[in-house]
DNA sequence: ATGGCTGACGCTGTCAGA
């Protein structure tokens, strides 16, 4: 079972970048972010018609967010509402579209796009932080229930020095903060591995690159786009890498998608060897 | 080399992204 993750950049302009990949690749789950556009105009038929289902939660210009999967969505939370119902800034907190979460697989899928955050200085900083601790609040549901959960989309932070090209010029900067670092770890609870770093332990790969300053061509990028499994599935992963070949195209997005694999559900055999 | 691209909106510029 593939799972993937990738912010498109408004999926009206790289319809058929994400089209041609997903025949090419036969991902089974893509979870999209940056999307762009009104629930109304996304593209669905395009993804219906290649046999993939599709939720969606999008907004005019900004945001948005969506699940296309072959296998059946089952459900479907948009924003923070449904779970963290109790929380005033829950509310405020969903009006940018940037997360859903279905249930796929009987593993809970949860797509997000964590605010950029702008500066350190800025009020977009200050939500960004409220964002991530609501996000906290939001997966503690799902692992105090025990449910396999996949956590993956756009985070906006490199959680160590060894995720950014050259991490000395970025000290404290945004994306890059210990700050922000820590509220993406504590969120996590403890219970959620980024799946890359165990196929990957080294620096070097990059999840996206900057338009300007030819950052593609000099290879100048950031890990930010991470995949965060459950100690259920973390055991049942074969792989996971980053596709740059999008990223190469013409008109391309910014990021390149993250990819993993899964042997889902565990078999027979495996679920007696762990017994 | 990180203020120097790209997309949306809607109009020839402005905002936001990261």
């Amino acid at each position: 079972m593939l799972i993937a993750t990738w912010n498109v950049n408004s999926i009206r302009s790289r319809i058929e970048h994400v089209k041609e990949w997903l025949i090419a690749k036969e991902v089974d789950v893509l979870c999209l972010q940056e999307t762009k556009t009104e629930d109304q105009f996304f593209p669905v038929e395009v993804f219906t018609n290649l046999g993939y289902e599709v939720s969606i939660s999008g907004q005019k210009s900004y945001n948005g967010v969506a699940i296309i999967s072959k296998l059946p969505i089952n459900d479907v939370n948009i924003g923070f509402n449904e779970i963290v119902s109790n929380d005033p800034d829950s509310t405020t907190l969903s009006e940018q579209k940037r997360i859903i979460s279905a249930s796929i697989n009987d593993i809970r899928i949860i797509n997000v796009y964590v605010p950029n955050g702008s500066s350190v200085q800025s009020e977009k900083f200050m939500y960004k932080q409220k964002w991530l601790e609501n996000l906290g609040i939001y997966l503690k549901k799902y692992i105090s229930n025990d449910s396999p959960i996949c956590l993956l989309g756009d985070f906006n932070i490199a959680p160590e020095d060894k995720d950014i090209h050259t991490p000395k010029n970025f000290i404290e900067k945004v994306m890059a903060t210990t700050k922000e670092r820590n509220l993406l770890k504590n969120a996590l609870g403890g219970k959620l591995e980024d799946v890359f770093r165990i196929f990957e332990p080294e620096g070097n790969n990059w999840t996206w690159w900057d338009y300007r300053h030819s950052a593609w061509e000099r290879n100048k990028g950031w890990r930010i786009d991470h995949i965060y499994l459950s100690e259920h599935i973390i055991s049942c992963s074969q792989g996971c890498w980053i596709d740059r070949e999008p990223r190469s195209k013409v008109k391309p997005s910014d990021h390149a998608p993250l990819v993993v694999d899964v042997s889902w559900p565990p078999s027979e055999n495996e679920n007696e060897f762990f017994l």
